[in-house]
DNA sequence: GTTCTTGCAAAAGCTTTGCAGGAAG
DNA sequence: CTTCCTGCAAAGCTTTTGCAAGAAC
């Protein structure tokens, strides 16, 4: 098991949660990968050494990472969100090829300032994926109205 | 019917499309608020006038509205995405109590120029809600760590 | 033993689709 | 009159929920 995986299964432990077989699967899952995989993924890869895991089950538990801190998910515009155990950084994704790109969030905080300065509203850019066209979709035109990009 | 609508109507015609009454009603209800309205939303107004309109033609008529790049649907984390008329302007929700707030395209321009610069990634704003706290639920954590925010 | 989790099945919520009838140009 | 659009019904996909059985501590 992965040393990421460990500390966030001590974190479980150390609140008092229940290590169960469900919830280190998908610990151990998310720490294997660098993907970004949807509760279906995790299911299915899950599933290869214990079908018993039910789809709801990963589901319940990806929301209960959620809410220790421990996981985070991201929307996409289409399509399910992914998950992944909780870092610092950010998700751009290519409306055109669907690629999804990490970057640091550091580079978003002068937005963050800047947003807060300006409107008192505090982005959380780690909660939902950025849309846009990746380096190789960049010249099509993603809009009929240069307004709507 | 305000100019807006009228506007948007001359561009259907002349790009050689049909103008028909659920396209009328979808757009002038669109012009007639600056609410952010979801597709179930518009259905209702119209049925108020229009009871045939049926909520599957309502989304149909908003797909094509913005496969023409007249009409944006933004993308929101948890609900229905919600549409207006093609402008220039981003859309802030609070992951707290649902509001939405306007914000002018410029306030972002230093970010996609960024992001342009450094990864070839072309940011379109306008396809997806920007998720965080209002002012008035800032106080509050919004997650047990701030690694996840 | 008590409390927290899970499996299963069913449903919810939003959105899309197939098809035949009907309207727009 | 030809093509495009619409109404309806049905299904699709992701996600949530109720409940009783089961596992963790």
């Amino acid at each position: 098991m992965s040393e990421q995986a460990s500390r966030t299964l001590d974190a479980l432990r150390a609140d008092g949660r229940r290590v169960t077989t469900a919830r280190r699967l998908v610990v151990e899952s998310l720490a294997r990968t660098t993907e970004h995989l949807t509760a279906d993924d995790l299911a299915n890869r899950i599933h290869d050494a214990h079908p018993e895991i039910h789809l709801s089950t990963v589901y319940r538990t990806l929301d209960s990472l959620h809410d220790w801190g421990l996981v985070q998910h991201v929307h996409q515009p289409h399509g399910p969100s992914f998950f992944h155990l909780t870092g610092a950084h950010r998700h751009l994704v290519c409306e055109q090829c669907g690629c999804i790109r990490d970057v640091p969030a550091a580079e978003f905080d002068a937005l963050v300032a800047l947003i807060r300065a300006h409107y008192g509203f505090e982005l959380h850019l780690g909660h939902a994926a950025l849309v846009g066209r990746c380096a190789a979709h960049t010249e099509e035109a993603a809009c009929t109205s240069p307004m709507a990009i």
